[in-house]
DNA sequence: TTCTAATGCGTTTACTTTACACAATAAATT
DNA sequence: AATTTATTGTGTAAAGTAAACGCATTAGAA
C-alpha cells in the first residue's frame, strides 16, 4: 500500500479479500554487528511503535500468508519463519473505542474515517510469527501509512501499541528455546560460516557468553553443523575452518523438550 | 445445543454472536486405569469422528472461550488448559465443497440446508487447546447434533475429520514437552497423591517406563512436588507417603527449554 | 625473527543421570 | 506369633554430560 488509492481500496474492500478479526504480527529479529535487533514500524499519527503485520487472504494457507506478509515488509523470501502463539486475551484487543480512535488517526492521512462497525474497527486476534533475518538484506518498501521504521536492540524495546510487548516477550522465549533444535541460524549466516561467527550469533540471541571450545563440541555433538575442509582468510590471524548446517538433522520436525530419562 | 430450536438459532444467528472463520478445537486427554485416552465426538451422519470444539464469542477473551467450550463439553471447570497451535494450512480446510457437504449432512437432522455462502461453510482456522481431565469426572451433555462420544486410547486413534489427527499429534508432543515444567498432573490427581500414582500417570503420558527411585529424585529436584508427613492406607502393603504439587514453582510462566550452558 | 591476536583441539573436574540393591512395612497366611 | 508376599522407602556406585581450563597453531604486522 504505497499510495492513497491502495489504502482507500484496502479500507473499502479489504473485508472481501481478507479474513476479518484475524491478523498476523511478525516479530522480525535482525542480526547485525553481533547484536540482536527487532524491526518496528510506526503508523501515521501514532505515538507508539508497532510490530509489522498483515491479514490472511480468504483462501490462502496460513503459513503462506505469513511468508507473504514478511516478503511484503522485508522483500526477503525463504526465511526461517515460525508461528508461536495466538493472542486473544489482552484487554487492549477488546477496547473498541481505543482501536477505532487509533485507526481513525492512521487512516486520516488517506482522508478516510473508520466508523464503529467498520471491519477494521472490530475485535482482532493476532497470530504471532517470528523470523530471523539479516539486518542488512532487508529492503523496506515505504508504505503510505507508515511514518517510520526502526531497528531496536532487543534489550531496549519501548512501550508498543496494544499487546505487542507481550508478543515480543513470547517470541523471544520461543526463539531461545528452539535455538538448538532447529537450524535457526540459516538465514543469518552465509552458507559456509566460521565457528566464531555462529558463536557470536548464539551469544547475541541468548544474551550470554559461552566458552568457545565447549560451544564447538556442543554443536558438533548435536549434529547441527559439519566442519568443512576449507578455511576462510580473515586478515592478520589464523584462518578459521568453515562450517555448514546439516540439513537432514537440522530440519527435523518439532521435538519434545530436552527431557532425558523422563 | 440440546434441541432442534437451539440448532436452528445457532445456524441462523451464530454469525452475530461468534467470530466467523475461527474455531477452537479441544484435545481432551483423559486419564483412567493408568491409560491415556482422548475424547472424540461424532456428529450426525458423519463417518469420521472429530475433536470437540466450539466458537469464540465476539467480545470474549480467547482463554475464556476455551474454558467455556471445555465446560460445555465436560461440565468441568478450572482445568489445566493450554493453547498449543493454530491450524490454517491443511488443504481440507480450504476445500469448500467437502466442508459444505459435511455441514449439510450434519444439519440435515435439524432440517437446515447450509448453502455455499453460509457463515458455517466458510473457511475456518482452528486454535488448538489441550486439556487433561479425569475420565471419570467428565459428564457428557447430549447434544442434538452429536451422534456419539467415545474415549479412545492415545495409541489407537482412528482417522478423524479434516486435519484433526495432525492436531492431536501436535497436542501430544506439546503435552509431553511441558510435563516437567508445568503442574500438568493437577487435574488428574487428588490434592494429595502417592508417588506410585504420579509415577503411573507420567508413564502413561510419556508411554514409557521410568525407574521408581530416580523418578522420585527428579520430581523433588525440580521442586514440582513436596513430600507430606501423612501416609495413605492402601491395603495389604506398606503405606506410601502422600505428596502435593508445589504451586509457587509449578505455576511459573512458560520457560526456555532445558538448555544448560547454551 | 619476534610479537600479537586470533583459532584449533585436548584434558581435567564437576555435576547430572542412570542403574541397581536392600531395608521397611501392611496385611494375609501358616 | 512367625512367615510370606507384594509393595514402598532410601542410599550408593557407575556412566555420561557439561563446564572449566591449558596450550599449541597460525596469519600477518612490527
Amino acid at each position: 500500500m504505497n499510495n492513497p488509492q491502495d489504502v482507500v481500496d484496502f479500507v473499502h474492500n479489504g473485508h472481501k479479500r481478507y479474513l476479518p478479526h484475524l491478523s498476523i504480527d511478525c516479530v522480525i529479529f535482525g542480526y547485525h554487528d553481533q547484536q540482536l535487533k527487532l524491526l518496528l514500524i510506526r503508523y501515521h499519527d501514532q505515538e507508539n511503535w508497532s510490530l509489522p503485520g498483515g491479514f490472511v487472504e480468504r483462501h490462502e494457507a496460513l503459513t503462506a500468508a505469513a511468508h507473504r506478509i514478511l516478503y511484503e515488509k522485508t522483500q526477503l523470501t525463504n526465511l526461517f519463519l515460525q508461528q508461536f502463539y495466538i493472542f486473544g486475551d489482552s484487554p487492549t484487543r477488546l477496547n473498541r473505542i481505543e482501536i477505532q480512535n487509533n485507526h481513525n488517526k492512521v487512516y486520516a492521512k488517506a482522508n478516510i474515517a473508520i466508523d464503529e462497525d467498520h471491519w477494521l474497527a472490530e475485535r482482532t486476534l493476532s497470530i504471532g510469527y517470528y523470523a530471523l533475518v539479516d539486518y542488512q538484506e532487508v529492503t523496506i518498501t515505504p508504505e503510505f501509512l507508515v511514518e517510520g521504521y526502526c531497528w531496536v536492540d532487543i534489550n531496549s524495546v519501548p512501550e508498543l501499541q496494544y499487546d505487542h510487548n507481550e508478543i515480543i516477550d513470547r517470541a523471544l522465549v520461543t526463539l531461545r528455546s528452539q535455538l538448538y533444535q532447529q537450524s535457526i541460524g540459516q538465514n543469518l549466516l552465509p552458507e559456509k560460516f566460521t565457528l566464531p561467527e555462529i558463536h557470536s550469533l548464539y551469544e547475541a540471541i541468548l544474551d550470554r557468553q559461552f566458552d568457545r571450545r565447549n560451544f564447538r563440541k556442543k554443536l558438533l555433538a548435536l549434529g547441527l553443523v559439519t566442519q568443512l575442509e576449507e578455511r576462510r582468510k580473515i586478515g592478520p590471524h589464523r584462518s578459521p575452518f568453515l562450517y555448514a548446517f546439516n540439513h537432514e538433522i537440522a530440519s527435523k520436525p518439532f521435538e519434545e523438550g530436552t527431557m532425558t530419562e523422563f
